[in-house]
RNA sequence: GGCUCCAUGGUCAAGAGGUUAAGACAUCGCCCUUUCACGGCGGUAACUCGGGUUCGAAUCCCGAUGGAGUCACCA
């Protein structure tokens, strides 16, 4: 059976988004499933999109997310150069091989003349320059006159071709336009450098975006009159911010490495964005790369637009997070913890155990956290509380005892503040809530009394009693 | 507007003629608990509409509606 060989040609136009990272992820997934090859190209055939520093973003991405990539710019292969502008000369020679057999034409039309036929109500070109001579041709060319190659597209018949999520897609031929293969630039379109790439470099299931999916026909065209054989298609519908809207970076939606800078997880992103328009025959909703590998199939692509739901990959990474040990945790918090200076003055691996099962994402340690910054001036009504009956009054009374309790058994916290409770005959809950809130000045804490009793240590506790206990008083 | 595609709870999403229409997130409630969270249990909530076909339609067909994509010397 022949190799499949499945490819991601990303634009260089600045980042990896959401989406176009999914289309990477399912086109890696296919072919690893397959025990195929994954091959990485640069389109980069429009000049003024090009952003530097670009391509080093989506080599950096995929390989973070762990989208290895068998042949590529950056890794070789045997179909290379892998970025299009390195290629220009191969396209052309194909586009003269398709004006030779009549798949295309040269076009010396200009820019007015276009504009022109289009205010007239044309919807598309008007073959104009098919009936050319090939004489006359070869004259302007040697005149030095600009040209394009356009494709030529049959007026009658359908185009049909079978999309493995879609189905038969059928496409009258007239309602397509002979489009332009060859700029006057002399770089190819990307309509044009795609079908030769993929041919090329041996492409046989072109994975890609649904806006692909109603011109494909022409590219089928393409590669009936160069004599090719057809890849296999899959379309893939994009991912939304809501129901009318493309997710975009454009828009302010966030991208992958925006995420990772709020604190998720690769393997909950990929895990996540896998999930938006794919779901596995069990159902299962969490897997590692390497499972989704194996699990991976097109009859589970969904055909509609699915819209990112943040909440959900929320979940989804303190999933990841609550897996974490608290070393691990630890490392990967650092520089969140570096983030919020206040944390500075305590003990973060310490820290960790208390947040790790708390955290939906990494940045949450700040979150967490900020009731350390606003100890100072309480309110003190949070030492009421209904279920434990405590109040002000009983704090006052207690809290002199808890200071002691502090200063001759601080290594023994819990115990004795338990004993305490028995032996004044107060709940233990009670005692509790009020040590924690006197400590704390938070309704919530990431942990329990005798737990932030160490995070902040003896004498900090000491004082902040001391300091509550005036301020009661 | 022409052409192509899509349509199950708020969201993701099972389902491929006969189901009490799964599951997950979110939401609500209860339990657990020294707060919060985690965890456990339970609740609310869906087949866009209208015609067919059929003994029977979320599933098949047609139409309408809604949405997306595409009609560039952008990819």
């Amino acid at each position: 059976m022949e190799e499949v060989r499945t490819r991601f040609a990303p634009s260089p136009t600045g980042y990896l988004h959401i989406g176009g990272l999914r289309t990477a992820l399912y086109a890696y997934l296919f072919a690893k499933k397959q025990g195929g090859k994954f091959v990485l190209r640069i389109e980069d055939t429009d000049r003024e999109r090009y952003v530097d520093g670009a391509v080093e973003i989506i080599y950096k991405t995929l390989r973070e997310a762990g989208l290895y990539y068998d042949e590529g710019p950056d890794v070789g292969g045997p179909y290379g150069p892998y970025i299009q502008s390195e290629r220009k000369n191969t396209y052309l020679e194909y586009a003269k091989q398709l004006v030779a057999n009549g798949g295309a034409y040269y076009c010396f039309c200009s820019k007015e003349r276009l504009e022109k036929l289009h205010e007239s109500g044309a919807t598309k070109y008007d073959k104009h320059c098919l009936s050319l001579s090939k004489e006359e041709v070869e004259a302007r060319i040697a005149a030095g006159e600009p040209y394009v190659i356009r494709q030529n597209i049959p007026e009658e018949g359908s185009t049909t071709y079978t999309d493995m999520v879609f189905g038969d897609i059928t496409v009258e031929n007239k309602d397509l336009e002979d489009g332009i293969l060859i700029k006057s630039d002399g770089m190819p379109t990307y309509n044009f450098a795609n079908v030769v790439d993929d041919h090329l470099m041996h492409i046989n299931y072109v994975i890609r975006g649904v806006e692909y999916l109603s011109s494909t026909p022409k590219y089928n065209l393409m590669y009936d009159g160069l004599g090719w054989e057809r890849p296999h298609y899959i379309h893939l519908q994009p991912i939304m911010r809501d129901a009318t809207h493309k997710l975009s970076k454009r828009h302010g939606d966030a991208s992958y490495e925006d995420f990772i800078a709020k604190g998720y997880l690769k393997e909950a992103i990929i895990n996540y964005i896998a999930l938006l328009g794919w779901s596995p025959k069990d159902n299962t909703e969490k897997f590692t790369l390497a499972e989704m590998e194996q699990m991976f199939g097109l009859e589970g692509i969904s055909k509609s637009a699915s819209i990112f739901d943040e909440a959900k990959m929320r979940w989804l990474n303190s999933q990841y997070i609550h897996e974490l040990s608290d070393e691990e945790f630890y490392e990967k918090a650092k520089p969140f913890y570096a983030k919020y200076q206040y944390l500075n003055d305590f003990d973060c691996k310490f820290l960790s155990g208390l947040l790790k099962g708390r955290a939906e994402t990494l940045d949450d340690v700040g979150r967490l956290t900020e009731f350390l910054t606003l100890f100072d001036n309480f309110d003190l009504t949070l030492f009421r509380n209904a279920k434990w009956k405590t109040d002000e009054e009983l704090a006052v009374k207690i809290l002199p005892d808890l200071i002691g309790i502090c200063k001759d058994k601080f290594d023994n916290l819990s115990d004795s503040l338990n004993e305490y409770a028995l032996n004044s005959g107060l709940k233990k809950g009670q005692v509790l809530w009020i040590f924690r809130i006197a400590i704390t000045g938070a309704q919530n804490t990431p942990g329990g009394a005798s737990e932030m009793a160490e995070l902040l240590g003896k004498d900090r506790v000491l004082s902040r009693l001391e300091t509550v206990l005036k301020r009661l008083q």
